[in-house]
DNA sequence: GCCACCGTTACGGAAAACCGTAATCATATT
DNA sequence: AATATGATTACGGTTTTCCGTAACGGTGGC
């Protein structure tokens, strides 16, 4: 099991909730930082005493306040840990259910647990700490099927096509018109459905409003 | 009538209709540049020579390129130009015709005309023209609305919530719930409809798909 | 040829959004 | 107290979206 773990979440009571955990699971030494910054000096000053973490339980978003930060997510925090100290253990406890986020935290930054906050999250993080003990990676069930063959990841011109046309208030009506008229394969009404229904599942959006706004968040369109 | 004339705008076709134009109303000096930060320094420099432009008309979005840009938009060009040379006259000839947009311009940087580009833009271009020559604003009809005294354009922070929660992803009747849990007046489906359907109008949006993504561009959530 | 597979299209029903109208309620005015 | 005004809510009808099912059509394997 992990003897020095790291805590970094800016809701202190969140930070708190997982301290216990921690406890609870008998790890001793446990630190907690409520910025992304203290989160890095921390790891790298405990690397150059030779007393590494060898775990690290990171958030995603941070609020921003007066302290001006190099490290402004946990994303960049997790970036850069992983890339400075490969060996170190990072999960990422988070809100964020997207499916294309947690992918570009496996697959770029090679994280080795994502653990969704919710309603059991302090359970799924407790599995996830003795899942990665073991050196397997751990995956939230709320978005257990970023990863699932079924959905190929990629998302062709075709479909920013179509996430474009919406956003510009086109209903799939007119979509579907303006692709028989501009020849554009598939046309119909049907397919359209079908396509943004893939996407929603996709994106974990809840409809056509909550597709759009996720993937402009995500700069597609 | 104006002797000094910049146009910026970065599609080389509109340029030089515009161009044609102002040769045809008899303007003999006419400067044309396709980014903003050339129009910036053109005027600059006219001005320490005292020789200074009486006029700029200037598209809003601007193609970006290899060359990195101060001034990446239009938008920004004209805030700058208008602060620093207040006297003057600045038309934005654009295609956008997204209200709140257009309001922004005349209130914060306090443009002279706004001109759609449409299917008789450059009609309305010599209108606008002409007006400013008397010292009047100008606006295009397909943006005349903007100042209609019906619409209040203030958006509050009902309506903020209401867009935000419209972008995670609830529905209409889930908002609708969510507001009588937490006590928020109005609640009723019924206000929620119209409260969204005054923002559709006050923002040009077709449908909710595109009333997000249009306050999602201009930042408001 | 026959068949399995996959993408496209068609269709129908349920849910949600859209839109106009009207009733209800609270508040301010006289 | 009576009335006017505006905000909130209710309701009904149309359109659009959402979702499951199934038919159609081309491609490749056997």
């Amino acid at each position: 099991m992990f003897k020095k773990v790291l805590i970094a979440e800016d809701m202190e009571d969140i930070n708190k909730g997982v301290f216990s955990l921690l406890t609870e699971l008998g790890v001793t030494q446990i630190d907690q930082v409520q910025y992304c910054d203290d989160a890095y000096l921390k790891i790298k000053r405990a690397d150059l005493d030779n007393v590494p973490f060898d775990l690290v339980i990171s958030d995603l978003s941070f609020k921003v306040d007066h302290r001006s930060q190099t490290y402004p997510s946990g994303h960049s925090l997790v970036e850069k840990l992983k890339s400075e100290f490969p060996n170190l253990k990072v999960i990422v406890y988070s809100v964020e259910d997207r499916l294309q986020a947690v992918r570009t935290l496996f697959n770029q930054h090679d994280i080795d647990a994502y653990v969704c906050k919710s309603r059991n999250g302090l359970k799924n993080l407790t599995q996830a700490i003795s899942e990665i003990a073991k050196d397997e990676k751990f995956l939230s069930p709320e978005v257990s099927n970023a990863f699932s063959s079924e959905n190929e990841l990629e998302i062709d011109d075709y479909d920013i096509s179509l996430l474009d046309n919406l956003s510009k208030g086109l209903s799939q009506d007119e979509i579907s018109a303006l692709y028989r008229k501009e020849n554009i394969s598939p046309a119909s009404l049907s397919s359209i459905e079908k396509r943004l229904n893939k996407l929603r599942v996709q994106f974990n959006a809840n409809n056509a409003i909550h597709l759009v706004a996720i993937v402009k968040d995500l700069g597609l369109i």
